[in-house]
RNA sequence: UGGAUGCUAGCUCAAUUGGAAGAGCGCCUGCCUCUCAAGCAGGAGGUUGUGAGUUCAAGUCUCAUGCAUCCAACCA
């Protein structure tokens, strides 16, 4: 039916990516997916005094990370490459001559010192500066100089910017995927500046050449370029181009209060907002999602639930799922708050549907207590535990007693669960577990539970003073899980010891 | 200040073309149990930001207003 759908992700390697970044990079991914085209990464990297060392990795790393790689980039299946905007450097040129030609820009040498005075000027009488129509006549331009003096500036090699010229009085009707239709007044637009001084175009001008060049069918971006359309739109009319349909994704927010998600918020709260932890070149550490424990596949679940959803009660989805769940359709226009609390709940299902050696093997990397332990025994006390657990960090503190005996036990589950009776039930427990030959769950359960019925005595009685003796507080798992687990002689011996303190 | 976009339960979001306001998370209660979670079951929670208008009928359309965000760079 149509062209084949191309997209493209385009951050900025101006630092680490934000997770509202993975959200957009998600969006595309899954809309490419779902109509077999193709995900493309381009770098836009126009401004050379915000490139930031090592933030292009680090965009590759994360997308990686999530599992939603692309298909076209840096390095990658270049068959419209070079896909970093630096390098694509000498294309840029020619376009905004053609725009100049054709009457839909020109040439601007108003210094930034004069436009800056301008501005400050207008503030001061409570206005706002626009360059445009109603004033470029009396600005620094090819417009308001003479031919002659244009032709000289530029022979001269003055600095100059190539400017839209944007139009008056038209009204434009714009389209977005999400929002509908948008009318824009052109007298309110400013002329933005497409190619700037030191030769590089800016977003505006490379970004429309670049998804003209690269056949983007369609920009799925954030809000904050919502603005923008209008200029976008009236470029590609100027070129004579077709444009790509636009998707505007609605902006991520603070977990309190209002305002756009930040860095800070994360730092102030305790959660992450990269998905990598990243080292700034000054040193500064920003945690992120995969470092903290998160798994790849909950945080991108929670990431498709920012501004998205499937309309059905289903929440838990993996990638094959989203891609053919996801449409456009569905994507809603208010900003989405971001909820650190809902993310660990999508953390916690997916622990459950992990390997237990997998987690074993990483939880023995992260605590040398474990270093000398059978991993298989490790695994087995994961599989025990991870039902109440959110992250592999949460393990040490729910499996310990199965490495090392209590050393004290809880001030109030002992004044709970030991009485005056407790000293001789413990003792004869010890007794009954000496002479179980087969140490295993069921016999543990038939001899004990059979002996405290078979007496009349009471599960509590003797179920939390035991319980108590092997973990040292009222938690845990199956008692008879915990007592298999360490083995006859390492329970006789906690047993013992809990006697002593009574 | 100007323009754009948005506003439904505490939070994330639902609600064919206008046609009885719903789910999940969180919270509370119960069940389960040797404990804490998890799990299961139930419950509370809403004048759809506010005010008008059009209509037999408005969360949905129109206008006004409030609040929030984005843009208003030779940043992206």
């Amino acid at each position: 039916m149509s062209k084949p759908v191309r997209v493209r992700f385009a951050p900025s390697p101006t630092g680490p990516l934000h997770i509202g970044g993975v959200r957009t990079a998600l969006f595309n991914y899954l809309f490419a997916k779902k109509h077999n085209g193709t995900f493309i990464l381009r770098i836009e990297d126009t401004d050379q005094n915000r490139y930031v060392e090592g933030a292009e990795d680090y965009i590759v790393e994360s997308l990686n990370w999530c599992n939603i790689p692309f298909d076209e980039g840096p390095g990658k299946n270049e068959k419209f490459g070079p896909y970093r905007q630096s390098e694509r450097k000498h294309l840029y040129k020619q376009y905004a001559d053609e725009l100049i030609a054709s009457g839909n820009a020109y040439y601007a040498f108003d210094t930034a010192e004069a436009l800056d005075a301008e501005r400050k000027q207008h503030e001061a009488n409570k206005e706002t500066f626009i360059y445009n129509w109603h004033n470029r006549l009396n600005l620094n331009n090819s417009l308001s100089l003479s031919k002659e003096e244009t032709q000289a500036k530029l022979d001269n090699g003055d600095d100059y910017v190539i400017r839209f010229k944007s139009p008056q009085d038209e009204t434009l009707h714009l389209k977005d995927l999400i929002r509908g239709a948008i009318k824009i007044d052109t007298n309110i637009l400013d002329d933005k500046v497409l190619f700037k001084s030191d030769g590089m175009p800016t977003y505006h001008l490379a970004n429309i050449v670049d998804d003209h060049l690269m056949e983007i069918s369609h920009v799925i971006r954030g809000e904050e370029w919502l603005p923008s359309l209008a200029l976008h739109m009236q470029l590609y009319t100027a070129f004579g181009w077709d444009a790509p349909e636009f998707a505007h994704l609605p902006l991520i927010l603070k977990p309190t209060g209002k305002g756009k998600l930040s860095k800070r918020d994360g730092d102030k709260l305790g959660f992450p907002v990269f998905p990598l932890e990243y080292t700034s070149p000054d040193g500064d550490i920003s945690k992120g999602y995969k470092e903290e424990g998160y798994f790849a596949d909950a945080v991108v679940n929670f990431l498709s639930f920012l501004g998205w959803n499937p309309g059905t009660e289903q929440e838990l989805f993996n990638l094959d799922e989203l891609i053919s769940a996801f449409d456009l359709d569905r994507v809603n226009k208010a900003g989405a708050r971001f909820d650190p609390d809902k993310i660990k709940w999508f953390n916690h299902h997916y622990m459950q549907e992990q390997n237990n050696d997998d987690l074993a093997t990483t939880f023995q990397d992260n605590h040398s207590e474990l270093n000398d332990i059978d991993v298989n025994y490790i695994a087995m006390c994961v599989g025990l535990v991870k039902e109440r657990a959110t992250f592999v960090s949460d393990f040490w503190g729910l499996t310990k007693f199965f490495f090392i005996a209590p050393e004290n036990y809880d001030e109030k589950a002992s004044k709970k669960a030991f009485k005056d009776e407790t000293k001789d039930l413990m003792t004869k427990l010890i007794s009954i577990v000496s002479n179980i030959s087969d140490f295993d769950v069921e016999t543990l359960q038939k001899e004990i539970k059979g002996w405290i019925t078979g007496n009349d005595i009471g599960f509590g009685k003797v179920m939390m003073p035991l319980r108590l003796a092997l973990v040292g507080a009222l938690q845990g798992p199956d008692v008879f899980d915990i007592m298999y687990m360490i083995g006859k002689n390492e329970t006789i011996k906690r047993l013992e010891k809990v006697i002593s303190v009574l």
